[in-house]
DNA sequence: CGCCAGGGCTAGC
DNA sequence: GCTAGCCATGGC
């Protein structure tokens, strides 16, 4: 991927732009902080920094920054380094994935904060999208740095060490509920060094799905999202209900279990997994009844 | 009021 | 091994 890149006071211009919207990256569910502006862009807290983007036709604009950041983050970031063009032709083979992408063309994977991306998800389970957003605002305005921006304030992604001192009072203010106590283990397993999240990278996918599992609260779906959106694990397939349903409705046209959702997808899309997973699971939000299977009574 | 939510834990087979 | 019931909270 060659892109042209320009600095223009706090903007980084980046031109050559493909395959992206930014709507349906980062509102489809693997990311929980951005925020659609009135003029079609979106600003966003990541990595201790806000950012406001904005994508017309090939070309993308970064507010808020500057050219170091985009080399050191946000390029990394908004995966710019990877050909999403080959990635859909080749998953296009297959005549539902090709149907599903052609719902969200411009949908690209973040690599994102580990930590933040586990919290995140630990966050999810059992929930909606809207309320995970609120938790995770709460968790960051009782416990994270603010930063101004264009008079308004955000608040950074709160470390490890800022749970570390919170006590469960100070947590359930973040309506976080019954996942209070997932937080704190997973806080206390991270500081412990019992899981180092810098080292997730030395080990086969296997070994990391399984040191994020030693986590309260963390499963083998929360455990796949981590791998998948922060340190690119591209042959993890999360299995939510929803792409349960699109397995059992669409492919296999039977119920089935995780388990074999599992196997099913590292068959059938094997490195490119995680990858069928998102435009798989954007398709199906708007696509696939959740009661496909329910037998009619009477 | 009851039902459900990008799941996971627990108890009971 | 497998699965039903439960979990805080809020929207419908």
């Amino acid at each position: 991927m060659r892109y042209l890149v320009e600095q223009s006071g706090s903007k980084v211009i980046v031109h050559g732009i493909k395959d992206f919207n930014l709507k349906e990256t980062l509102e489809c569910g693997q990311c929980f902080r951005w925020n659609e502006e009135d003029d079609g862009s979106y600003t966003g807290v990541a990595f201790d920094r806000v950012i406001n983007v904005k994508l017309d036709g090939d070309i993308l604009t970064i507010d808020n920054t500057t050219l170091a950041d985009f080399n050191d983050i946000w390029y990394d970031y908004f995966d710019l380094g990877r050909d999403y063009g080959k990635i859909k032709e080749t998953l296009s083979q297959d005549e539902i994935l090709k149907a599903a992408i052609k719902y969200g063309e411009g949908i690209r994977i973040l690599r994102q904060d580990t930590w933040e991306t586990l919290i995140s998800f630990i966050i999810s389970q059992n929930n909606r999208i809207p309320q995970i957003k609120k938790v995770i605002e709460n968790l960051s305005r009782l416990l994270g740095h603010p930063i101004v921006y264009k008079d308004k304030t955000y608040y950074t992604f709160p470390k490890v060490q800022d749970f570390i001192m919170a006590d469960v009072e100070l947590l359930n203010k973040s309506k976080c509920g019954f996942r209070s106590k997932y937080i704190i283990d997973a806080a206390l397993k991270v500081f412990n060094d019992e899981v180092n999240l810098f080292e997730l990278q030395l080990y086969d996918t296997y070994d990391v799905r399984n040191m994020l599992m030693s986590i309260r609260g963390v499963g083998p779906k929360v455990a796949d999202c981590v791998m998948l959106y922060s340190i690119g694990r591209y042959e993890a397939f999360p299995t939510d209900v929803w792409i349960k349903r699109v397995v059992e409705f669409l492919y296999l046209k039977r119920k089935t279990n995780n388990s074999d959702v599992q196997s099913f997808a590292k068959e059938k899309f094997g490195d490119l997994s995680g990858f069928a997973q998102q435009y798989l699971f954007n398709y199906a939000k708007d696509h696939v009844s959740k009661d496909v299977f329910k037998e009619r009574k009477n």
